[in-house]
DNA sequence: CTAATCACCTGAAGGC
DNA sequence: TGCCTTCAGGTGATTA
């Protein structure tokens, strides 16, 4: 489900709330959600940090580090008292103040590890979608490297950390290329514009707080709005905004892809 | 290297 | 109402 705009607010919502915290319990109710590699588990440890990578949060501890993967249907949630409704609950932290922070995840896909060194749990993840440091140049020269499809190459991971479904067909449909374009076909002008199209999705879904399709929902438990703002995600056999269109949806690279016929014609 | 398929899991939606 | 199939915001492993 989330991808990084709803993990990027969901990052700034623990922030404003955890900090500080001190953990007095960890209850694991299914034993594959938390992969601890050999580490204690760190009760009553303080946590000192909030962060993002990618769809990576990173929770800095004492010594260790929690880094959380929410994958299709992971949701955190911070509780003022311990968890009432415990369905779907996989992993519990309970704070010495009596707050709780809670992993629920109904597919049972999503993962919290455990470990002392970040750079290296990451070394071979992609830069993250919008690093300020990340530059047009960097992101034509990466394409230079590669073939394929667009779509395929945006949703790996160890190229481009934080796009998913949603915001890589957003993000073609803005910047006017088919999903199945051929990186070798792009021109210097496309990529240029695919590179404002990636930064300018992702931070509207984040200022629109995310996209709630169905479970997504930050720690406080709100809905996104971005669902309301989609252009071609979830749109299929409806009219594109742009050109009128009818939205087409299609499988490429084995995932469900929406894209503006009108908009998004197939160059090769 | 790229592409396709499966595996991991559960629940919702659609067809009959 | 119930059964069956398909699909889902992700990603790693395996196999052509």
């Amino acid at each position: 489900m989330p991808e990084l705009p709803e993990v990027e607010v969901i990052v700034r919502e623990l922030r404003e709330k955890i900090p500080g915290e001190e953990l007095s319990d960890i209850q694991i109710y299914w034993k594959k959600t938390f992969v601890s590699d050999g580490y204690p588990l760190p009760v009553f440890n303080t946590i000192h940090a909030v962060n993002r990578r990618g769809k990576f949060i990173i929770i800095r501890l004492n010594q260790l580090f929690l880094i959380i993967h929410l994958r299709m249907t992971g949701k955190l949630i911070v509780s003022d008292t311990v968890p009432v409704d415990r369905k779907h609950l996989q992993v519990q932290f309970l704070f010495k103040s009596g707050k709780a922070l809670l992993f629920y995840d109904p597919r049972k896909f999503g993962r919290i590890y455990l470990t002392p060194d970040p750079e290296e749990f990451f070394s071979n993840l992609g830069v993250d979608a919008i690093d300020p440091q990340f530059s047009k140049h960097d992101f034509t020269r990466m394409l230079s490297r590669k073939k394929g499809s667009i779509k395929p190459f945006l949703l790996d991971q160890h190229h481009l950390a934080g796009l998913g479904n949603i915001y890589v067909d957003e993000s073609l449909f803005r910047a006017r290329i088919h999903p199945e374009t051929s990186i070798r076909a792009l021109s210097v002008h496309e990529s240029s514009q695919l590179y404002q199209a990636i930064r300018k999705t992702l931070n509207g879904a984040i200022a629109h707080m995310g996209t709630t399709l169905a479970d997504y929902r930050t720690p406080d438990g709100n809905s996104g709005r971005h669902q309301n703002f989609l252009k071609v995600y979830d749109r299929e056999h409806e009219t594109c905004f742009r050109c009128k269109s009818v939205i087409v949806k299609k499988r490429v690279g084995g995932r469900g892809t929406h894209f503006c016929p009108g908009c998004q014609p197939l160059k090769k």
